[in-house]
DNA sequence: GCTGCATATATGTATGATAAATGCGCGTCT
DNA sequence: AGACGCGCATTTATCATACATATATGCAGC
């Protein structure tokens, strides 16, 4: 049974490709391999094959061009902010840099978020975010997962700005949550944000103060901010072990 | 001769499915159409036509399965974030609310973007920025493009942040901008920021003066988005003739 | 040394056959 | 009557193969 990577054989092949090529498994010593030789290699057909590429290069990772063959596109060509890209290097070349460069990200636009849901959030908005409100406060008390009531929250916010690009976020802010988590538990117990910093965002949501939103959110970035500039200096070491 | 639209066949079908699809040509009252239909209909083999819909899906915009079909996500799942999807609203179903929400996400990052070169940016980055001011001031004389000019010295910037993420908003910016630069030229000869305000910002960052740079860049975004504020509530009815 | 044609090799396109997934309806058993 | 389950029909998924097209490379001729 192929079928044991979540959907079908061509999605797994996608996944597989994709994180080999994020981790910078073929460069100049080793190109990327002409179609038949994947198809041996993976045991696939043609056609998957040929499927998978085409979504990596939808993606910004590969190439084609007869006779040329097919190669990894320069990095900075990538669509870092495609959530399979995201995800395949928070995953699979995870490193406290790209995570504080990810994190810089953030810092711009969620306070940005926060104040537009300051202005235009609805009364289904608020409820989504006094809903994960009380999943943290649960999750502080040991009855529900920190981190997913966290992944909440911030989705919420997004959401409640209004404006589909930011709501946009919410697949590749997922994705950095659930890998980095492991940099910042890794060194012992260092806590995440607290709920009352929290709060302080969505009680200014709810009173419609958008600098108060857009300053206390800044506030909760800049913690988290602070955690990984350190851990960056930090575990530099640990983690070559 | 097939090839007419840049590259081959399958990429021309990408296009005008990822064009039909944003513009909602396909709803409940007419679904997607099944891989046979669309073959017939498009003159294309089951094999273009099946990998231009793998990379739809791979940009979120389509979904399959066996026996239920091929169907257009819902929006809010369409990576928006994705330089070919901006471009296919941009330029199909252009609008000044889509505009204004992206400007908003702008008026987030370029601040950020310009605070970091302030910061970071090394010898190379600021002669790119030099270059595109100069870009800018030819332009003001009409020896140069205002358009393109203008599009280069953002994105400088975002490359002189020396952040991934940042540099990875050049092709989104650059479609937007270059779409967008139709609705405010509509409106009789509003001018763009003026050469000595993109002048403010360039100095800042060549000075280090982070602060400076950063609020500089938030005043050029805030003309701007006063400018789409105003074509947002002025245009409504000029768009509908 | 330059031009241009032949050729080899990679991707691009076309098509037929078969597999797998799954909504739907029919029939059966209780 | 109602619940259950089996099989059928439909659509995508996969495989296999043939042919087309683009293009880097090198040879031939000048």
């Amino acid at each position: 049974m192929r079928n044991s990577l979540g959907r079908n054989f061509t999605f797994g092949i996608l996944q597989q490709l994709g994180q080999e090529i994020v981790t910078g498994a073929y460069g100049r010593s080793n190109p990327f391999p002409t179609e038949a030789e994947l198809c041996k290699r993976l045991g696939a057909s043609r056609s998957v094959l040929r499927e998978a590429v085409k979504m990596l290069t939808a993606k910004g990772l590969l190439r084609a061009r007869p006779r040329q063959g097919t190669w990894v596109e320069p990095e900075e060509n990538w669509n870092l902010l495609d959530p399979d890209v995201l995800r395949w290097l928070m995953e699979r070349k995870f490193s406290a840099q790209l995570l504080l460069e990810f994190t810089q990200i953030r810092l711009a636009m969620e306070p940005m978020a926060a104040a537009l849901a300051a202005r235009h959030a609805d009364v289904a908005a608020k409820a989504k975010i006094r809903q994960a409100m009380e999943r943290m406060k649960a999750a502080d008390k040991g009855e529900d997962d920190p981190l997913t009531s966290d992944i909440a929250f911030h989705v919420a916010i997004l959401e409640a700005s209004g404006n589909r690009f930011y709501a946009q976020l919410r697949d590749i802010i997922e994705a950095a949550l659930r890998t980095s988590i492991q940099l910042t538990n890794r060194r012992k117990g260092v806590r995440l944000a607290s709920v009352a910093d929290h709060q302080k965002v969505a009680d200014a949501i709810f009173g419609g103060d958008i600098e108060g939103a857009r300053q206390s959110m800044h506030a909760l970035m800049m913690e988290a901010m602070t955690l990984i500039e350190a851990a960056a200096n930090g575990t530099a070491a640990e983690d070559a072990v």
